[in-house]
DNA sequence: GCAAAACTTGACTGTCTGGTCAAAAGCGAG
DNA sequence: CTCGCTTTTGACCAGACAGTCAAGTTTTGC
């Protein structure tokens, strides 16, 4: 299996360089197509054909825009996570712990439920081994989490939060966010028709801040573990 | 796309009848590659001929034990699926709350550490949109879980747990639990070196407990949420 | 020891799919 | 109108892959 090149994913923005009014457009209804379609069937199940399909265009046009299936696949994934950078970013150490943190699990929150396809995009990613996004998981990300992990650290110190390992605090609104948007069809099954209500969504995120945000809150007493 | 036959699943054990001992070795060897395999590349990007590498026989010989992809692919699933039910069914409504969450909390994440591999089957296929699990979320899984929201709603009118939708909190531990398994790329990347560590598993748990915990431990102030 | 059953194999088929190619169709500037 | 560029298309190719088949080999029951 040949190392294919990794993702972009600088931190500067590219600047969409010398693209004609009509490429602009066909290729945003190709991102649009393959984000659908690599959602719902991963990386392998997906066909050049079926996201053509989609976009209303023949394959061969598809591949006159993007020339291999690799390319959409990661134009469109470094889209996705480039939009999940910035809420985490916010994180501020000068904030209100508990509050930031609220901030920060809502958004991630509306963010699955906006688009379950990028986060469904991602996790297959993830599973197959982070082809692609390996490096960028190993140092952008990593640099980012370490950091805020150590303001998570000193909030801990300055007894405004419990004592919990920040990484696995992350881990852990990075779990319940994703797991709606990644196992929409289970819960779907299990809830029936109350999964899909208006209400929803803000009754999760009221359960999944509820339990998180309690759970972190400082306390006189410690908590005796088991372990 | 036929609407192919729906996972067993019964609640009564198949005899697994009439093997032979060649058989019996045989089917096990194909079933151990196969998760390996299926859980790395997926379903799509499994080939049989793969598998059958693994598991030192031809792909002829694999199909004349398993006649298809998906006999095999659905014998894997299912055994994978059967083992999780245990510790679901195993909580009692006459244990004490948090004690009987954090059994099941601790045993949960310990099958993740020991069968990744079962666990991103599992997530692979309810991302695929659960072809051949649909009907055994929608009615045996939804049994199973409605039972247990009773229980712990049942445990929140008696005071002896926060007031969480029990639906939510079960969402919440399945979330956590998996993501150990599922993003184990992601956590390595991010945690380097200590991720491998064997006091790791331990860690994550305690974190884990912690915050869910806690979390849902009751208490005399109300939780004030934002929304 | 031997016939029948169980097992194993390589050669093969039809289909799907990513990607190429050369020719055609639109289209904008002078 | 027309020349040169971008866009679009259908025909085609090579490789992968699930599954078949018929012919072999091994094991088992007697």
């Amino acid at each position: 299996m040949d190392r294919s090149s990794s993702l972009t994913l600088s931190t500067a923005k590219a600047p969409a360089k010398g693209r004609s009014r009509i490429q602009t457009i066909k290729r945003k209804a190709i991102c649009d197509a393959a984000l659908e379609v690599f959602a719902a069937e991963g990386y392998r199940g997906a066909s050049v054909e079926r996201i053509a399909e989609r976009a209303n265009m023949s394959k061969t046009n598809l591949l006159y825009y993007f020339p291999t299936k690799e390319d959409v696949y990661r134009e469109v994934l470094e889209q996705t996570v480039e939009g999940w950078l910035e809420p985490f970013e916010a994180i501020a150490a000068d904030g209100e712990p508990v509050e930031e943190l609220r901030r920060y699990i809502t958004v991630k929150l509306a963010m699955s439920a906006d688009n379950p396809e990028g986060s469904r995009l991602f996790s297959n990613e993830i599973q197959r081994g982070a082809p692609l996004m390996l490096e960028f998981l190993e140092t952008r990300l990593k640099t980012l989490v370490d950091d805020k992990c150590a303001i998570i650290r000193r909030w801990i110190d300055e007894k405004r939060l419990a004592p919990i390992d920040p990484y696995h605090l992350i881990f852990t609104i990075w779990a319940t966010t994703q797991h709606y948007a990644d196992f929409e069809v289970q819960i779907g099954a299990i809830m029936g028709a109350q999964a899909g209500k208006p209400g929803f969504q803000d009754q999760a995120a009221h359960a999944v801040l509820s339990i998180i945000l309690n759970g972190i809150r400082p306390k006189d007493e410690p908590f005796g573990t088991a372990l």
